[in-house]
DNA sequence: TTGTGTTAGTGTTATTTATACACTTTTACA
DNA sequence: TGTAAAAGTGTATAAATAACACTAACACAA
């Protein structure tokens, strides 16, 4: 084994999720690019990423990619793992591009990954002219880098951290139907409840505000909005102590 | 905002914990450097990290940190989360240190954190003469740089882990009793149980295996002994979906 | 050898939660 | 005004949880 340490590139990835109320989406950037006589162009869609700046958290590295890419802020955004094998940057195309950015290739980039949950119509995609679009997670192909590693991770997180805690929320509109709510378990879990048990089971959570309000314009009979309470939430999940699962 | 790119060390921090029965231990590294002259000493207790060398991944270099502390491979390593505030390195003796090991105090070190969990019996702690020890967590003071964050975060993936997942077992010896068991969960969630809903509970789960075993040298009714088998686990964990906790 | 201290080990009942299952209501639109 | 489409609602059975107290087996001391 080498005894040298390394300096390394730190950067921050963001795994993007939109729900649009019939699957999950993950926020990809197209990148293409032309050599100089236009002819070798190269391109690849990679997941979202930026440095860290000098006097930047990472938590504010992550919130500014965010807003960066979609214009909003208070989104949930979670740290969930940080990457950094030797041999990840091996691609010729990831290899290309490092160059094109003036990083060096062989060095080792250390990325932390954090994954981030919103509804896909709250993302105006032109914002700041990025070339960037929702691509649904199960047609996912190629991405660059270990981007491909990053999001199964993220998705691991995801799932995981849904099934334990009311996170279910963050990939809908402020108000929602429960219809919705129970469509975002059964698409992400890939699963099906019966719609009453999960009816009662939702009707016991305290932060599952229901609002005086109805959807309009279906042609069905509208359903009620709900939204969910953070405050209620923390105030309540302390009691919660869900020993042994 | 500046617009600087850094070039960052990375560090691999493993907080390590023991339970020793009575009660849950972190393992410590105590530091005392002399001046030249002798006189001008100072002195640190820390968690255990190092680098991470240029030909491994950051497993490897936690497995590594891990056997170097305590001779042991193959005990329950997770990674928890990444830190890096630009201003965490604030505290004078925090500097000398830095500059004893040939690192600019200026520079951002970047952390990795890892979590071990293990029985404090397992461990010899002369193992290559390195000054560690354990250190009750109920009694840990101020630690160097900003280690005490790192520990509290520690504690509470920990426990989060502990509730929804079978990892009580990491922290005893391969074999053990009921009651430890139990009183692993007592202690490090701060709570009681009920002994007979206890066992109940367990019983359910196909993974604890009863031995054809007995404590010996115990001046009481000897206990049954149990094991944990991973391999079980990971069969059925797949089954077991515990939608909304 | 007998007694004492100490932890192991076990069952029942009442309450709460989980599961399985089908019909009526309300709206938009043709 | 009929039709399509999703909303909304109750009950019965099974399973899990919670509360609760005594006997069994060993080491050691008297």
């Amino acid at each position: 084994m080498s005894n040298r340490k390394l300096n390394n590139y730190i950067s921050v990835d963001c795994v993007i999720f939109g729900f649009d109320s019939e699957k999950l989406n993950v926020l990809v950037v197209d990148r293409t690019l032309k050599a100089d006589d236009g002819s070798d162009e190269f391109s690849d869609l990679t997941l979202t990423g930026n440095h860290i700046y000098e006097d930047e958290t990472i938590v504010e590295a992550a919130d500014r990619i965010l807003y960066d890419l979609t214009g909003l802020r208070n989104i949930y955004l979670e740290q969930f793992k940080t990457f950094a094998a030797p041999d990840r940057l091996k691609k010729e195309n990831d290899r290309k591009w490092l160059l094109h950015d003036n990083r060096d290739p062989d060095k080792r980039i250390v990325s932390i990954g954090f994954f981030a949950l919103l509804a896909t119509q709250k993302v105006t995609l032109e914002w700041k002219g990025r070339n960037v679009r929702w691509m649904p997670v199960e047609e996912v192909g190629e991405l660059g880098f270990d981007h491909n590693l990053i999001l199964s991770e993220a998705l691991v997180a995801m799932r995981n951290k849904l099934i334990h805690e009311p996170i279910g929320f963050e990939l809908l509109p402020d108000k929602f139907t429960l219809s919705q709510l129970q469509k975002v378990y059964e698409i992400i879990l890939d699963t099906t409840f019966d719609k009453r048990n999960f009816r009662k089971k939702v009707g016991r959570m305290k932060y599952l505000i229901p609002l005086d309000e109805k959807q309009k314009g279906v042609a069905h009979k509208p359903a009620r909005l709900y939204m969910f309470s953070r405050e209620v939430y923390e105030k309540t999940r302390k009691e919660i102590l869900n020993f042994l699962v």
